[in-house]
DNA sequence: TATGAATGAGTATTCATTCAT
DNA sequence: TATGAATGAATACTCATTCAT
């Protein structure tokens, strides 16, 4: 519900009306409207990380993880889009900013990781792995949304196999040597 | 004071107080706080994409196109940064998300004709171009949004030459090729 | 506008708007929207007692000056139904009410005068002429209502020749008397 | 309050202090202050036409029908004079006005059943039952205004009396037909 | 655990009226 | 006479939260 009215406009009586249950009942399990928001928007947040995680388990490459990376985020989204609007709308909130933002610094940073290795591997240009790796965030979570906005014009395979490529490429990295199985469709 | 306090969390009785008038003036202008706000996301939204067309006035080469178009937009929404907040809020708004759903995809339409230039012209990997210029999209805006939430961290001149070469290179354009004064400090 | 769309809903702004001019002026010419109000009520009030002198003038007879009264006074409300909504509306609040509990007062008092004439004259039964009158005005003011509420079901010469024969013969008097031109087509 | 003060002049507020409770507790139990006003008119409504029913309950005659219908309706009026005020209001304002039409009219529909009844008997004379129904309406109803409005100048047998004479009169019956106890006082 | 009546702070909007020009 | 921008008091209604049962 909050996904899809927005925060405002889903009231805590729409929300127990939908769960069957009384109003009263609402603050025996949550603090308050805010408190489930919080709770939902962290989930969801740990979900995707969760993802990603189990994604690249066992890759030991650290181009291969990139690209696995990449495409089970976008997966995840796709597959999660009405959750997924509840991250963005958190961002514009200030007091739920900063659930958005460290979301965004860890999804950046465990992917400055694997730059970080392909850089000492040879694999992709010297340059600051943060940066490139906000990069890389920057074009998965931007296909996500348009994604979700334009009502999936965009087949997931096709879109995982080209934000991979562009990625990639833009780190400077060699394709060919990436065997992600969807990534090389286009280019 | 949208940006800063958010649109529900300003009220009209700030706006005003804050111009210096009394309240029932506020309604003389405007229709409502609703429209007031859709004006001014309006503006702030022709204003970029004015800034966008003033700094490829005159240039021809399409690979010199988008890496002034990207330098472009980041130096106003660097410039602009309170009221780039508004355009994210208006984007998880029902009744504003239009708003910013025709921005990017007008932004992503400009974008896309340099690429299919470029493409024409093989300077670029020949992908399809509207989703080729959907990342770029993506990355322009992922870094405005991570310098107006990290507060500055990157300094302009270097972002934007980041941003530049990432996206270049991720397109498969010879960055060797474009002059941009700006594009070529990383990598 | 007061008569179609009641005190409340009509504003200052309406009023002005229809009569092609701008806001001020209106405080040029009236004191405030109340002042406006109570004009155009003592002008209705006014002119439906000139139609009634107007009416029973050189006639001598108590019984015929009855009849043509209520003649007049149906006739002035049936031309002027939209004004009668106002006489309507300011019985029913207090700032507004004294008008029009006056005009009932005068009304009857003026009827009454005929009614003692006709007792004098053993014309009509001998009650007291003010609550007889007030029966009068009542059963005229009645009709005048559901005519406007019913959108003119009646026709009005059948109505007034009715509303006659009802009053006389409430009175006791002897109908046969009155020579009333249209007051004789029922019963 | 409403019929003190006035429909716009009661406020909400004025409303849920008398009753002694927080003002968000009047929507728990009304829609808003116009369905509260609705039900106040249409139980006023209600109420008078069951005491008229109640009054002629066991009656059969016609005319003792049509005399103690306008006892029980002037005296409810006077015992109810606060609510009356409503009604009068209601007429005047057009969301409300169907309430008080329908309620006049049905009114006007019980009447002249007892006046067809009586026209089959012969006790009245031959014209259109409905039409004279009005007749009578009209004179209790404005003796209720009166009434109220002068501070009960009339004393409410007399004014019984007097009402149902005239109206009988009025309709060519027979008064010495008619037992009504209160029906005899005048003329 | 569960209910739902009760609370009351919070706010957008309207509109009669004023007044400098 | 005429304008219309400016004022600000006034008010219905919402909704998160509490709490007695």
């Amino acid at each position: 519900m909050f996904a899809n009215s927005g925060y405002y406009a889903t009231r805590v009586i729409d929300i127990v009306k939908s769960a069957g249950v009384a109003k009263g009942l609402f603050y025996w399990y949550f603090e308050n409207k805010e408190a489930l928001f919080i709770q939902i928007v962290q989930a969801t947040r740990d979900d995707l990380r969760r993802a990603q995680a189990k994604a690249i388990e066992g890759e030991t490459d650290p181009l291969e993880r990139i690209a696995k990376g990449i495409d089970a985020s976008l997966r995840f989204i796709s597959e999660n889009e009405q959750l997924y609007v509840l991250l963005r709308f958190a961002g514009t909130e200030d007091r739920f900013a900063s659930l958005i933002e460290e979301a965004t610094q860890i999804h950046a940073l465990d992917t400055s990781k694997h730059i970080k290795d392909a850089i000492d591997q040879g694999k992709v240009i010297d340059a600051d792995p943060l940066v490139m790796a906000h990069a890389v965030v920057a074009t998965v979570f931007h296909f996500a949304r348009i994604r979700s906005a334009a009502g999936a014009d965009f087949e997931i395979d096709e879109l995982s196999s080209f934000v991979s490529s562009f990625c990639l490429r833009g780190l400077g990295a060699d394709l060919s040597a990436v065997s992600h199985p969807k990534a090389r469709a286009t280019g």
